[in-house]
DNA sequence: CCATAATACTTGGACTTCCGACTATCTGCC
DNA sequence: GGCAGATAGTCGGAAGTCCAAGTATTATGG
């Protein structure tokens, strides 16, 4: 990685040259910016932690969906749509949880066209390990008070809801 | 893609499920959940505004530095260091920028191990089509307040300060 | 002065994500 | 009943990101 600090936030100085060369919408520009890079460095933080366990963000995602589901099980469909990803990421996430053999593909019992994607006893026992390791770390938000991540999730909702999140 | 309207907040049910197992780090993940959502948003219609003129936001954000800078040309590690992402993404972002003719690698004037990325006319004229571009979309922000967008911003500086961002 | 360490970039491979296209199955309506 | 259209999942391919390792060049210290 480029492990460099930078001597100036680059966010500010992004502004100055948006606005010198009024490209507009200024202040959308540097929302967005400061959202890409939160989540870079989020996302590091997290599969850093779940390295170990042998998940990923995405995979640990998909498994504690099942974990909390009732019945440990749900339609490959489902875990797409509120994950908010592409058919084909699950396929490829429970792909690769059923090797690791966190997840097994059951049929559906009436509707053949379904696969439902079942949390395993060892799945379940790793979804526990890795929730403990991202409390540990606070989900790579250490660095931001209680009122910051108030802030930050308060100012989000409505661009999902907004966007069909819910 | 799942283009489904969940009947519900994703994060306010995690919530619930995260505290009824005493998982611990519930804001954080709350906040974590809310900006990888955010970000997936983001990234989607900034993608989706920039595929008519054959670009994607990480080379967006590299012709974007090019052109902000004083001879057009920096080198390939000075632009990993702005963009924070690893030097082999960077000879990817370039090589690609390279064959649609935005973008041309040159030698450094003294360091012989350095190599300048150096934006094109037709670099330039296209960094001005894509800035267009994304203004006209809000940069994928549509849907934000302008509170929103300054809340969400400061929420996250001490984040991307603490983790080195600057 | 020269061996060692640091720096700059690239290559090859793994992972995630998306899109387009395809198969299989179910639903609705004539 | 049966065909058209919707739905569920998968495959192949492209793009982005990272890591580990390798080459080339420059800087450093004895």
């Amino acid at each position: 990685m480029a492990g460099v600090r930078l001597p100036f936030d680059p966010i500010a100085e992004a502004r100055r040259n948006w606005d010198a060369h009024e490209w507009g919408a200024t202040n959308q520009m540097a929302t967005a910016t400061a959202i890409t890079r939160a989540h870079q460095i989020l996302l590091r933080r997290i599969n850093a932690a779940l390295e170990p366990l042998g998940l990923t963000f995405s995979r640990f995602e998909a498994l504690a969906l099942l974990w909390f589901s009732r019945k440990g099980a749900l339609p490959l469909g489902k875990v797409g749509d509120r994950l908010q990803v592409h058919p084909t990421s699950i396929t490829n996430t429970v792909d690769r949880l059923e090797v690791d053999g966190l997840v097994e593909r059951i049929p559906h019992p009436t509707d053949r066209r379904t696969t439902l994607a079942r949390i395993t006893p060892a799945g379940q026992r790793r979804v526990v390990q890795a929730a403990d390791a991202l409390a540990e770390i606070g989900f790579g938000l250490e660095g931001m008070s209680p009122a910051d991540l108030a802030r930050a999730e308060g100012a989000l909702v409505d661009l999902r809801r907004e966007a069909g999140d819910f």
